[in-house]
DNA sequence: TTTTGAATTCTTGTATACTAGTTGACATCT
DNA sequence: AGATGTCAACTAGTATACAAGAATTCAAAA
């Protein structure tokens, strides 16, 4: 498991929470694999109780099961959540770009602007590290923007089963069409058509599910 | 605090989440009081663990803040973060209904039309309880003829703004509407009619809002 | 050889003890 | 009197110890 450094002011059981996401999104822990919290807690030099914590989290979210006294594993990957936390997401984030076309002002739009400028220098830069930091911070920006933080929030919090489940899909396709999918979003928000916005989000969030054939076939052990 | 039995089989962790998420619904901890894990540890009999367990989960939802060393608080009631909960109820929950209109079986409808058949009974009766509980199986139903829990689930984590803020509004305004909506709500399904389906629905929601004045005037100190 | 059963060693759940930080009261000093 | 410092009594965060149940191992019995 890869244990990044813990940063100031966070709590042991924010850190051992961080770490176990971020190892879960990119595979590191593998779909299905168990998961032991005094392991984990060795790894990253803590006590069991705020690794247990993290993982109780976890489990809320159906990306972790734990089994009482058997054991805690990283679920394999379920199509169905898969497809619900796209659906959430591309419920509320379109709603929420339907309120940003009607609040933006032209600063919020010169922001929107000069992030996609730099993901398309990251992405021509093929570093793709900055360039999803980024495209998160994009999608962000709408929901601060539409004053729907809580919303974000609670997109994030399902998200990480598409985020694994894209993480997958890089190993891989193509990433081309991303940026001109996100022009797409910018041009139609600029237009202030509702509709086109609407459509072009739904758009982008469903592409996601065109390769899901030659993955599973690929990686069969990862899914459920 | 009511202190409801424990049920066979929840560890005490789901125990002491139940009772604490109940008493923060029905404004029995009030708004912006403070909770001490001991002390609720010692109404229910248990150790502080899954007490501070439950109250870590609760302040993931933004309806209680923990603050270190310090203390932690039934949070305040955020009009936004109703709001919010109401954004994310509306617009997950008339996309599923979209899918029950094309999903729903002979045998889903019949299920439904006999729940309303007892609410209507119930709340004939006065039996405000019963009636809470099949107006809530009324929608988690919906959510199960689409095959959405995990929407269900997410909606209902955030929904406990929505639903404090309806119990402080049951202290003061009448219920009537609430089954001539539900009824509303049914034909639209019966005839197919996704449009008037969703219409229907977010004006249920949304009628939320009509008395926000008048209860804040009564309870200023349970307002942010 | 197969089956049974006890011991061992895992696991998570929970209680308890300790740490560190905040608050408020009260005594002390200016 | 007013400001300051100290101490006691809280808090949540975390480490540790123990409890209880599940799985595995391995030896003994059929």
């Amino acid at each position: 498991m890869k244990v990044p450094e813990k940063k100031d002011k966070e709590t042991n059981h924010d850190y051992a929470l961080r770490v176990i996401q971020g190892c879960i999104i990119s595979l590191d822990l593998q779909p299905g694999s168990m998961i032991s919290e005094q392991e984990i807690a060795n790894e990253l030099k803590l006590s069991r109780t705020p690794v247990h914590e993290a993982l109780l989290e976890l489990a809320k979210t159906k990306i972790v099961e734990i089994i009482p006294q058997r054991g805690s594993f990283v679920s394999l990957i379920d199509m169905n959540l898969v497809e619900e936390s796209c659906f959430i997401r591309a419920n509320i984030e379109s709603a929420v770009m339907e309120l940003v076309c009607k609040k933006a002002t032209q600063e919020d739009m010169d922001s929107l602007e000069e992030n996609l400028v730099l993901q398309e220098f990251y992405f021509a830069k093929q570093n793709y590290e900055k360039f999803m930091e980024f495209d998160n911070a994009f999608h962000k920006r709408m929901y601060q923007i539409a004053g729907r933080m809580l919303c974000y929030y609670t997109v994030q919090l399902m998200n990480i089963h598409h985020s694994r489940f894209r993480t997958l899909r890089l190993h891989i396709s193509n990433t081309e069409r991303i940026v001109a999918d996100h022009k797409a979003i910018l041009e139609a928000i600029r237009q202030k058509d509702t509709e086109k916005t609407r459509k072009e989000f739904l758009k982008h969030i469903n592409s996601m599910f065109v390769d899901e054939k030659e993955i599973r076939q690929k990686y069969p052990a990862y899914f459920k």
